[in-house]
DNA sequence: TGACACTCTGTATATAACTACTGAGTTGAA
DNA sequence: TTCAACTCAGTAGTTATATACAGAGTGTCA
């Protein structure tokens, strides 16, 4: 069965229009079109699409893949640059995404103890 | 010193066009424009955008503050399953970025511990 | 009264990562 | 052969939250 890009979508499970978005985006390339016939993706294709769904899962935007992908030879220190700089983000994200926590838990914690069903002293606040 | 949309942005530190932004959305109410002049901005303006950034502040979506804008009365109940629906949503997202924070983590200790100045492992695992 | 800052309305742009749609052309199977 | 399902290229729309801009009108100060 050759592989045309609805084969390979679902090879991948991913949509037909995230390989379009790809390679409209440089991240895959294109293959040649036969002459009057449909493309036939070849097994890079698909390593290309698995690493790029590798280095998202590891929080790295496309452009970001991009880039990875376009290195050749890349070494250790690159990516523990890259890598390092992303940590700090996440960890920068889940610091604040705490703290939202701890805001969400008040705000339960002050509703659970509030004796007055009909009021909520928690939006009074927020409007004082 | 009457309170012009450009006063009332300074007042609040928020751009011009985030309140005219709020009034498309109707988060917030525009005054009525007097016969040829400029718009004036009520006390009432000032403590809904307030009320806003402090709702946003808990991680709630302009959407969702505009339906706290709207209900009257709003019991602590209400604003209970609110919270704890958000709450649930929060967790959920530290949940991801923990393993993202853990992806990067080994990430960069299988770098700093490769011999090998040229290569870099990570990468040829993630094609592979 | 001249100059400049401000406001008005409406529309467009930004980001990220897709998703949908249009109107053709092509392929595979019964 | 015919018909559904697929593919093509290009363009537009989605989400959320703003931000920017254009061109016209208005307010204020010297």
């Amino acid at each position: 069965m050759k592989r045309t890009i609805g084969v390979l979508a679902k090879e991948l499970d991913v949509g037909i229009e995230t390989i379009r978005f790809y390679q409209q985006k440089g991240l895959i390339n294109q293959p040649l079109k036969p002459d009057s016939g449909y493309r036939i993706y070849p097994d890079s294709t698909v390593k290309q699409i698995v690493f790029i769904k590798r280095v998202k899962a590891l929080g790295f935007t496309l452009n970001e893949t991009k880039k990875l992908l376009n290195i050749n030879g890349l070494k250790c220190d690159d990516m523990e640059v890259l890598a390092h700089d992303k940590l700090l983000l996440v960890r920068k994200k889940i610091e604040d995404l705490s703290k939202l926590q701890n805001g969400l838990e008040a705000v339960i914690a002050t509703c659970t103890s509030n004796p007055d069903k009909k009021s909520c002293p928690v939006i009074d606040s927020l409007y004082s």
